[in-house]
DNA sequence: GATGAATGAGTCTTCATTCAT
DNA sequence: GATGAATGAAGACTCATTCAT
């Protein structure tokens, strides 16, 4: 099914239209997961007759599909920004930064990126996701690539593997399932721990 | 909304009756997902009328706790078991041993246990699984405080929820979205290094 | 459709079970309506398998036209027994016994009354209803026309009509409404007054 | 259950719909009662699509309801018009102008009448059936209490009870179930006679 | 472009009734 | 006779989507 939107608004009002319709959705799924999730109350919820949402949606999916494209960019822009800043840093202080920078991706609208995260894989989107998740493996791959001798890996694919997946989880269980660690400093000296240790790299 | 099943089968018949429509309804499930499933189609599929269904079970929704249900009481069982089991071994042996016993536990049925997991909230059984976790981090806590003294941890609480979180969902990814890796003999090693390093156990 | 009993029970036991059914009924009628009766509701409620009851009962119809016919035979009972044994008595006194067990006969299972009153027209027993209503009138009327000489009246039927309708609703209406009326004495005398001062007869 | 209209028809178009839906509604009640009555039979009947219905109306009793709301409505205000038009006349042109009326209301749609009136009490509308009649009762008791003097009464407000309970029961079943006496000139005067004897007033 | 009335396929669910054991 | 498992027609209701105005 289609789910790209039907026409780039070209009008400034048009465009605000889109806004509200997508924020409208995005509180509809917070509040009522993906279930309760109905055209009719996205176009109520933002003030807008049915038939201007499906001007711009050609259904409903599609509506889910913007957002979590735009969820993804918003995250994917913010982590590789930071990724590429902190290249310079030391590494123990990459790691630190990187699991920092996690975590406050997972913090903004955590409600939000749960429900996507959950429903993701129904619109068909998981690839989208599971592209993310390889671009960023990669790239921590390469890393680790670029640092193998110091480093205590054999493979640094496989590596990448796990420690991606391991940081993300813990992030991820952390702002949605535990959220009281968030303030403990020790929380993240911790996950630190455990990527230094499994590199290699030398406790400060 | 309830989602207790509605009455026990007594004969033999019911009893065979309600396994079969559990079956169908996993079948649907892995199939076509969450949205997929229909009581018509689980009926149909099981080869059982519509009513029947309903003699056992109020709802939908109930169908698919009973089926969570059912599968986290075989994992619990599974892991606790062998988690007891494996108390007196070396500790590395105790990790390897938890790690290759999680891949298994995710092995079994890994669709239907995507499925489940991914519509676990929808469900309103998050609060099993959750209730699970806590169970097993405790667990890992006491072993990990038991053993304090050789381990490099401070907080075994702390500790105990980034191993278990980071344990289960390297598993549970690679079940489900690199089951390649899964053949490679290196991936359990190295997910014990991640362990075994971080708790400063000596590698064999 | 038929609604009579589908056998007459010849063992004392199968006797106990028709009258087990119908107190079910009966208690379910009163409890949650018309609509919320229900074959399977009854069969549990009376203890028994819902086989059995269609041993008894041919369809759902013929539980409440059990019931009903039940009720209606009792009241003719109780009303022409009664109003046949107050022929000798002064008019005055006459009228205040008829309308003293109109009271009575209303208060007895006022809410069954009433549910069954209410339904009644839906179970095409009506028929039985006004069949007893117009018995009544015309023995109201038979004793008009007796003692037409000493009445004020013209058309004894007529004036049956008129009366037995009044008498039985204002009965009817307290039983059911305004059941605070019943304990005050002066509401029995009121309608007494009413009847007597209709058809001449010199108050007491 | 909620059985207000879920929205108000703003267009024309929707407006007729509406009208449509009612009368649909209040044939098919007419025709198969109560339990005949199911929301795509009312929609079939209506030439409308069962969307359509539920647009307007949460629930299959709304149908009822909004029936109930509009004949009371019609009832009511006929009725207490008169009441006040007639309060100059006198007493005994009160007494058979008020019943005269009473006949002709429940003549209009009387059929009608009689489902809604049966039916009333399962759509909880019985509450305003009862206010009605408290109103009228209580609108009686003061035209009682304000002739108090020339009347044979001791308590307008049970006497107000009696009469209207007596007189609205004598309306309905003449309409109902007895519409060969409606043709009768007598039928009146007699009913007249019924409630001029209890109160006292003068003969013409 | 916008509106919102209308559509109807598709679901869930109930409950009277049958029938094998 | 009794049991209760099984049946399935029937009905309420939702919601994505279209289309006349």
């Amino acid at each position: 099914m289609k789910t790209t939107p039907r026409k780039a608004p070209r009008q400034e009002r048009a465009k605000a239209t889109v806004e509200t319709i997508l924020a409208a959705t995005a509180r509809i799924l917070v509040k009522h997961g993906y279930d309760g999730l109905t055209t009719n109350a996205v176009a109520a919820a933002a003030g807008v007759s049915i038939g201007s949402l499906y001007q711009y949606f050609p259904n409903k999916e599609a509506l889910v599909a913007a957002l979590i494209e735009d969820h993804i960019e918003r995250m994917t822009a913010a982590i590789f920004s930071e990724l590429s800043r902190v290249q310079a840093l030391p590494l123990a202080a990459q790691v630190r930064a990187v699991i920092d920078l996690l975590i406050r991706a997972h913090s903004v609208e955590p409600k939000l990126h749960r429900v996507l995260t959950e429903q993701v894989p129904r619109v068909g989107r998981i690839g989208k996701i599971l592209e993310l998740d390889a671009i960023g493996q990669r790239m921590i791959s390469g890393m680790l690539a670029m640092h193998k001798g110091t480093l205590a890996i054999r493979d640094p694919d496989l590596s990448a593997f796990i420690l991606v997946t391991a940081v993300e989880s813990i992030c991820h269980r952390a702002v949605l399932f535990s959220p009281e660690r968030l303030v403990d400093p020790r929380f993240v000296d911790e996950t630190c721990l455990l990527v230094n240790r499994y590199l290699g790299i030398a406790e400060q």
